[in-house]
DNA sequence: GGTATATTATTAACAAGTTAAATAAAATAC
DNA sequence: GTATTTTATTTAACTTGTTAATAATATACC
């Protein structure tokens, strides 16, 4: 009956699933704020990501927004239906492609830039900074830390 | 050009991200053991559910598994036809169902036992038992964060 | 130069996430 | 005791996650 009593913590103190439910409340109010626009949560970090660095080819873009290329590869396709970017191929490297935000892209965001800031500010104050910053720590020494194979 | 400058934090200074990358770390390895098995995480997850906690409703276990009701129909599905579950009718209520592991179920929880605590263990000791706890200690402060709706 | 290897991006196939709506049974109102 | 409301679960439609396969181009090396 209970084999797991041993590897079956309790589930808040089961690290996948807190880490998941921490996310979910982070981004609850942001996706409900993003399906007003219409635009995903996945389809907000792209346009982010080319806002914030300009133009970029599909494989950094992955990189710098933490999505698999299938992924980006629809994404980028839906973003290009939408007209929120543009894409043209790469001058020397023709595998390669350039992909950079619209002017409409652009403007989405600007729309979309106040209440994300709400939120931002919603999450330091009821949260605090200090924890915040502690919570972000952790998380990037979790990130970083190396597992080899077969250990 | 940068609009974003104020509300982009660096990729690891944002936190949605920073818990997407922290959550595919430390699920990868588990994902490739189920790989194996052929199950998924979720749907390892609704069969530890279940081998810990005995019989249960659906909402129940969508609520400890954290899934939506829609995941779950389809994963208990495939569970069921699997042969890893049980499924049968509420003897009062005939909304409901109860459902309950399997002698399969079961057994393919024991053929992972081993190997998930031995990921387990890495995880405590190369990240450390005091950061493991305070790390999980924030992540549930932050799960429990009311916010009203439209502060 | 020409072949093997590596890199970039896409496609395919299936499972799951998400929202909204549909269905069905039970509880409640009056 | 029927109409209404609530609750439990499923279905639908669309997007994304995940792994494997494929196509096209670049690079390495003989």
């Amino acid at each position: 009956m209970d084999i797991l009593r041993d590897i079956a913590p309790e589930t808040n103190r089961s690290l996948p699933i807190a880490l998941l439910r921490a996310r979910e409340k982070v981004m609850g109010p942001i996706r409900a704020m993003l399906a007003d626009v219409g635009v995903t949560e996945q389809q907000w970090r792209v346009l982010r990501v080319l806002a914030e660095r300009g133009t970029l080819d599909p494989t950094e873009i992955a990189d710098r927004s933490c999505l698999l290329m299938p992924s980006l590869t629809r994404i980028l396709q839906t973003l290009q239906t939408k007209g929120l970017i543009n894409r043209e191929g790469h001058p020397t490297d023709r595998r390669r492609q350039l992909v950079s935000i619209s002017g409409a892209g652009r403007q989405l965001i600007a729309d979309n830039l106040k209440e994300s800031q709400r939120l931002n500010a919603w999450l330091r104050e009821s949260f605090g900074e200090d924890k915040l910053d502690a919570l972000l720590d952790l998380l990037n020494e979790l990130d970083a830390l190396e597992r080899d194979p077969k250990a």
